[in-house]
DNA sequence: AATTATTTATCGTATTGCGATAAATAATTG
DNA sequence: CAATTATTTATCGCAATACGATAAATAATT
């Protein structure tokens, strides 16, 4: 069995008490892919977008990506 | 001016003892784009590589993806 | 010197991000 | 409740990219 990572994007989110549009904005990419990507939905990303979500997010790549292990 | 992201999977190399050509095959890529993305000339990742790499190197993705702020 | 490990580069293909857009669903507010 | 706003989900298309395969250059080790 396989690990698997975990986006967090939407606790940094509520620490920020910032919405899913206003990251969006800041980031540079649209909301529907935004969705994608902090839903987990997404298979490969960008690393100028982990750059602009980290910028963005004022925060570590750790604090939104997160592994975890397969027991 | 733009932060960026440092790949830190030297560090994790160094603490487990394990060699570039070990961790290629542990994560199934070849040799040659390990090192692309060891030396941070990847501008993506796939997340399945990723987990590949936390599996294989035993760490989070925080130990190998740091996001380093412009000053 | 010889061997081994690592890096760099090129080409081709399959995968994927992401924009644009629209529709569905959920949450909020008057 | 109805209206509005926020978020999610889905589809299409294109440009960007991962990554394999391969080869060559460079570095490190013996």
């Amino acid at each position: 069995m396989e690990g698997n990572i975990i986006f967090n994007i939407d606790v940094m989110l509520a620490k920020r008490k910032m919405s899913v549009t206003e990251l969006s904005e800041r980031v540079g990419i649209t909301l529907a892919n935004m969705s994608v990507l902090k839903n987990g939905k997404a298979k490969a990303i960008k690393i100028s977008t982990l750059i602009k979500l980290c910028e963005a997010l004022d925060c570590q790549v750790g604090d939104i990506l997160e592994y975890k292990k397969a027991e």
